[in-house]
DNA sequence: AATGGATGTCCG
DNA sequence: GGACATCCATTT
């Protein structure tokens, strides 16, 4: 009889420990395997061979007759329970799929089609240059705009790693928005390219991850955050595309930063790692400093098309003359759209959605509510009439006159994109307006609809984020951000980072295509820096400040953080239970709150938080291990919201 | 003391 | 996650 410990892939299972079950053949370790637990039978990976336990175990039922994980796909397993801490059976979900025992065939040979070398397009002397210095280094940060040409060099390092027989792994935070980088691969890479959506069919899915677990050849997988999982025994290259983007942290348990993890499997296997952005995070910017990897720019734009200028305006929103026609389209907003209109031009408005929470301003000077602890906003919350800090907790009764101008002129903003744009139905009748934003149902989503508003379709579009990132539209010359404030203004330590990165993507927007664009950008908080850099595109300025700000405050990339939520029936139980949680933690960190969360109410329950700083992450894991049950946990955090 | 919702425990 | 045990606030 042998013992074998299995991570079993399900999320009944809760507990962090790998089960012990037995078998009368001896199986290889990395074999995927189907076991009962409880009433039902789960898949699960075999990890490793052990003795006779105390307690007795069941057997086995199915050895699937796949060939095994590879090894360095096991460490890469073992490392993020490590480093990562969450139950097992999330951990093994992440690296293989659902119903992966039931489908598994083994494939037949894989018959490679011949790479198509000759309709590549001839690399810029710039392009050459980016690619002789990434040969000679494990990690880069490649610092281009889009449309600097960065795909070309990715493709270029692909088919260098498939000449010495490695794989690679493109990541891209959004497949939908991307099907130019898919095109751009298999054209050259035929069926060596494997993709993978979050709109694969569960069959699909586990049709291509197993196509990749049993072919030796040198692949691509492009595809989301979670295609660094993929199962391969031989990677040669790691490339995260728009490296910046929020869709590389995973929000939910394992809770993992996707650079971190690719950094992981860089070393496993020898690879290269590129990270590709035109605003690199502060903090992946600075850790490249400091470990001194190269850091590549690429300034020209390789298309000539890009040349068109882009004329920007920032509107005062404190001017009120300037809004003598809407309470939200400044007066030259609406004179740039009425023209772009009238010469069958499109134009873009966007509007934050993440200010959904509402904003505290004074309409006549430039006072806005403030954590006196934390220099962080402050929200408002309704049902007490209190001001609070979601990070600290402080809390303060909601002014109706301003503290700094004595004017009652205090405004709870908050607006949403249904408002808008029935108000640029009014504005324009005769318009053809269109919305997005993520409550859209599927049919009405921006991919359905981006042929239609390519050729002109659509004059007004109306939308939050999804429409700041990599479309390109031919026809639209009018970009205008409604309240930049609203990022700035979140409770958050990177809201000065989003800030800028949205702009600098807003921006980015018009002047892409073969119309002279213009943005306009309207604020209450003209001077703030994330604003005034990204109108100036400078990357630069916007760095050194704000790693300034992060250092005199604490943040990462100075220190660590782990945020605990708690999540009762109440607000009150919350909060007891957040402070006796605080009272059982080391008294050698620094703890912040116990605070409710920003979105305090989720799913009929209501949530409390702390947050916890401390230079040392093996620290931060220890709490981790001693937390008690219902706590959940988020190390490495995206924000403190 | 009885009841019912909220919370905790365990999974081989 | 879900079956089940147990804790605890409130009603009788």
């Amino acid at each position: 009889m042998y013992f074998y410990e299995v991570w079993v892939r399900t999320n009944r299972y809760h507990g962090n420990k790998p089960l012990i079950y037995n078998s009368k053949q001896q199986i290889k370790i990395g074999k995927i395997v189907s076991v009962p637990l409880r009433q039902e039978l789960v898949p699960g990976i075999v990890s490793s061979q052990t003795t006779r336990p105390k307690l007795t175990t069941k057997p086995i039922t199915k050895v699937s007759n796949l060939p095994p994980l590879p090894d360095k796909t096991l460490v890469l397993m073992k490392w993020l329970r490590s480093y990562y801490p969450s139950p097992i059976g999330v951990i093994t979900q992440q690296f293989i799929p659902a119903n992966v025992v039931s489908s598994s065939t083994p494939q037949d040979k894989l018959l490679l089609t011949k790479l198509n070398k000759s309709d590549l397009p001839k690399l810029t002397k710039e392009q050459s240059a980016a690619l002789s210095r990434i040969m000679l280094c494990d990690t880069y940060l490649l610092h281009g705009r889009t449309g600097s040409g960065k795909t070309r060099i990715y493709l270029e390092l692909a088919l260098s790693e498939i000449g010495a027989g490695r794989s690679s792994i493109i990541l891209t935070p959004e497949i939908g928005l991307t099907p130019q980088l898919e095109k751009e691969f298999s054209q050259i890479l035929g069926n060596r390219v494997v993709v993978l959506h979050s709109t694969l069919t569960p069959k699909q899915r586990s049709e291509r991850w197993i196509k990749l677990l049993s072919t030796d050849e040198p692949l691509v997988v492009i595809g989301p955050r979670s295609s660094i999982f993929s199962p391969l025994n031989n990677i040669g290259l790691i490339v995260i595309d728009e490296e910046h983007e929020p869709a590389y942290k995973q929000e939910q348990a394992p809770y993992y930063v996707t650079s971190r993890v690719a950094a992981k499997l860089r070393d496993i296997h020898s690879a290269k790692l590129v990270l590709g952005t035109a605003t690199p995070l502060v903090s992946d910017y600075f850790l490249a400093k400091s470990k001194s990897k190269p850091i590549i720019r690429l300034e020209s734009l390789a298309k000539q098309s890009l040349k068109a200028s882009t004329e920007l305006t920032i509107i005062d929103l404190r001017d009120r003359s300037l809004m003598s026609r809407s309470a939200n389209l400044s007066d030259p907003l609406i004179a740039a759209c009425e023209e772009a209109i009238a010469k069958g031009e499109q134009v873009m408005l966007y509007l934050n959605r993440r200010g959904t929470a509402r904003l505290i301003i004074c309409s006549d000077c430039d006072w806005q509510a403030s954590c006196p602890h934390c220099d962080l906003p402050l929200t408002y919350h309704g049902d007490s009439h209190l001001l609070r800090c979601h990070v600290c907790g402080y809390k303060s009764n909601a002014p109706i006159t301003c503290p700094k101008c004595g004017n009652p002129s205090v405004k709870y903003l908050s607006v949403g994109t249904k408002a808008i744009a029935a108000e640029v139905e009014r504005l324009f009748p005769a318009a053809r307006v269109k919305r997005f934003d993520s409550d859209n149902p599927k049919a009405e989503r921006l991919e359905q609809n981006y042929d239609e508003i390519k050729s002109g379709g659509v004059d007004i579009i109306v939308g939050t984020q999804l429409l700041a990132k990599g479309l390109d539209l031919p026809k639209l010359s009018v970009v205008g951000v409604l309240l930049a404030d609203s990022s700035l203004q979140l409770p958050d330590y990177t809201a000065n980072e989003r800030t800028f990165q949205l702009l600098s993507q807003v921006i980015g927007r018009v002047g892409r295509g073969h119309l002279n664009g213009e943005a306009i950008i309207q604020t209450y908080q003209p001077d703030s820096l994330a604003i005034t850099a990204a109108t100036k595109n400078d990357w630069d300025l916007f760095y050194s400040n704000e790693i300034k700000e992060r250092k005199s405050f604490g943040f990462p990339p100075f220190t660590n953080l782990l945020k605990l939520t708690l999540s009762r029936a109440s607000s009150k139980s919350a909060e007891t239970a957040a402070n006796k949680l605080k009272s059982s933690l080391p008294k050698d960190v620094h703890i912040d709150g116990p605070a409710p969360s920003f979105h305090e109410k989720q799913g009929g329950k209501y949530r409390w938080q702390l947050v916890i700083k401390s230079p040392s992450r093996s620290k931060l894991i220890e709490i981790i291990k001693t937390l008690p049950s219902g706590v959940s946990w988020d190390i490495d955090p995206s924000d403190l919201i």
